[in-house]
RNA sequence: GGGGUCGUAGCUCAGUUUGGUUAGAGCGCUUGCCUGUCACGCAAGAAGUCGCGAGUUCGAGUCUCGUCGGCCCCGCCA
């Protein structure tokens, strides 16, 4: 199709070009016909400018617009005119001027989209992600695209001038044991055998180091077939980065820079470093969470000496059996009706424990259904530990340490959100430390890796490794930003036999260790140099900048909770004959 | 695997509590009028598998059971 081709964007023309012939291609954002006159937006990603459609001007053109509908795909040529005194339109950068039309193209018609091409975000998800080419037309959409392109330059811009090496590993790679489960895919050419899609490029990046590239980083997919949450998807990016020569601080201090740059490139935030320190422990004691948002207080107390002498059987129980009571003060939280705090009870039950006690600390003094068996004196040193003030509500739950402490940490948020304690204008960033090298698995009846297979102990702790290996702690350290986790990595461990160690306690024995990870074990033995690194969440660090609600409004094309792709209606069947050809029968 | 929530016109929603007239509103859409609008205005009109399927009932958008889908959370996510 012949058409002229445009001389400026929809964002370009301003006053100055007054007087010039132009042409302009887009799409119709709105039009307004006057009966006379015909005013059109049009639209392209750079920003809208007026066209003018009159028939005093061109009698044909302007019966030629009339046909104009919202969505059509225009090339349209006029002069660049002054708007008379008094249309301005502040709201445009474009709005001094307007493009009176002498000619125009309809490139292409546009059926009514099933819901406006608007700022507004008021239709369902599902409906944008079926039609996700009309939802990246809106502006929201289009800004959220742009910052990621930015966070990508400035990625690469920081660590090439860091001398990092940008390196692709491969997307087909060895499943291995640990972790997330893999995304599988079948070998033709190997009957029976399956490659898998990388939770991580990890073993690469350790193996790069050996080989001496000893600053890499790359912008990766990695894929986890795991439930989908508002952060979390299939398949989701990453910043892999790994260096040689190392310590925690070497890495940490890399990352800063890169946030520094981030939040001053994008955000126009100069943010100070290093990053405060916060060991698991604390994280986990002091906000349940090891990921805390620590924009708002809520700060939790551990209650158990306090009560493990009460004629409360629930607490004093649970304290036996080696358990925790603890818990937080709400801030104006004795207000709480009867109706609240059934609500709170049921939302805490919801989360798998078995109820939520509430001491209130009001003027009269301790208003609790607990005070009966605790007495006053104890609910009153409760409410001292909590730190509450007359008007406070102690929220307290008894379970075992880590129950107590993830369910005390969910409850803190759901309070923070209640009660509108975050300030979204805050930024808040912080790094944990000292995670436990291992956790107990009760399903699988083993230890399992906290972090990763890899991670190596911390050098105090070696010893425990043939002891009390949960007591271990592991050179691992993940960066948080507003309760999000935006970064995890570790120091690794560089030494085979250590390794070897470490797989025998996560019951991966020398047979396994040698089929799953021989490779690694060998390049090993090869000289490796001591060497550490980090992975960042790309998707949530833009989720986070473009102060968007879910991962799925910075990436083009996101998967629904169910990880259906709903516009192309993936996954999808497929036929028996390639099937057969990768010698694979459905049961 | 579990819990919560939503599903009514193209879109956003009301109506469901207490079953009962022809299922409504705003926006959008179509048509007509309108020469400076920019949320254009005015007038008229079209548009419904009340997610789907059973059941209860004289009668179901409304009640019951099942099912599908979206979203949030727990588990899971080294």
């Amino acid at each position: 199709m012949l058409y002229k081709k445009r001389t400026h964007t929809c964002g370009d023309l301003r006053a100055s070009h007054v007087g010039q012939s132009v042409t302009l291609t887009g799409w119709v954002d709105t039009r307004r016909d006057l009966g006379g006159v015909i005013f059109i937006d049009l639209r392209d990603r750079y920003g809208k400018t007026q066209v003018v459609f009159n028939p005093k001007h061109s009698e044909a053109i302007h019966t030629l617009a009339k046909e104009l509908r919202t969505e059509f795909v225009i090339s349209v040529s006029g002069y660049v005119e002054k708007r008379p005194d008094g249309t301005d339109n502040s709201k445009l950068l474009t709005g001094a001027i307007d493009v009176l039309a002498d000619d125009l193209t309809i490139l292409n018609k546009a059926e009514t989209t099933p819901f406006p091409i608007d700022d507004k975000i008021e239709t369902n998800e599902d409906l944008r992600l079926k039609y996700r080419y009309l939802d990246l037309r809106r502006e929201p959409m289009q800004k959220n695209l742009l910052l990621r392109h930015t966070m990508y330059q400035i990625t690469r811009r920081y660590f090439d001038e860091h001398s990092f090496v940008e390196i692709e590993t491969p997307v087909l790679m060895k499943s291995t044991p640990e972790g997330a489960r893999d995304f599988l895919v079948p070998s033709r050419i190997n009957p029976g055998k399956f490659y898998a899609l990388p939770q991580s490029p990890q073993t690469y990046k350790q193996i790069l180091m050996v080989a001496g590239y000893d600053r890499y980083f790359q912008i990766v997919k990695c894929f986890r077939d795991e439930d989908l949450r508002a952060d979390r998807q299939l398949e989701f990016t990453q910043i892999d980065v790994e260096m040689s020569f190392v310590d925690e601080s070497d890495i940490q201090t890399i990352v800063e820079g890169l946030m520094q740059r981030f939040m001053k490139e994008i955000k126009g935030i100069d943010v100070a470093v290093p990053f405060p320190r916060l060991t698991y422990k604390d994280a986990m004691e002091g906000y349940g969470s090891d990921k805390p948002d620590l924009r708002f207080d809520l700060k939790c107390a551990d209650f158990s000496t306090l009560v493990k002498e009460s004629g409360f059987k629930v607490f004093t129980e649970n304290v036996k059996k080696g358990g925790v009571v603890a818990g937080f003060a709400v801030p104006g939280g004795a207000a709480y009706t009867r109706n609240q705090m059934d609500n709170l009870v049921d939302f805490t039950k919801s989360l798998g424990v078995g109820g939520l006690a509430y001491i209130k600390l009001t003027e009269k003094g301790i208003e609790s259904a607990i005070e009966k068996f605790l007495g006053n004196d104890v609910c009153m040193k409760i409410c001292e530990a909590a730190g509450a003030k007359v008007g406070d509500n102690v929220l307290i739950v008894a379970d075992n340490w880590q129950k107590t402490y993830t369910t005390l940490g969910t409850l803190r948020l759901e309070i923070a959100k209640r009660m509108n304690l975050i300030d979204d204008n805050k930024w808040n960033l912080h790094w944990v430390v000292d995670f436990p090298m291992f956790d107990y698995s009760e399903e699988e009846k083993r230890h399992v890796a906290m972090h990763h297979p890899f991670t190596a102990p911390n050098p105090e702790d070696a010893h425990l490794l043939d002891g009390d290996a949960t007591k271990a702690r592991a050179r691992a350290y993940d960066l948080v930003m507003n309760g999000n986790e935006i970064a995890g990595g570790s120091i690794r461990i560089h030494d085979s036999s250590l390794q070897s160690k470490v797989f025998g306690l996560l019951g991966i024995g020398p047979e396994e260790a040698k089929m799953k990870f021989g490779f690694m074990l060998d390049a090993f033995r090869y000289g490796a140099p001591p060497h550490g690194g980090i992975a960042f969440g790309f998707d949530r660090i833009a989720m986070l900048f473009a102060g968007a609600k879910s991962i799925r409004d910075v990436i083009a094309f996101p998967k629904t909770s169910s990880g259906v792709s709903l516009m192309d209606d993936n996954p999808s069947t497929v036929d028996t004959k390639q099937l057969d050809e990768l010698h694979i029968k459905l049961k």
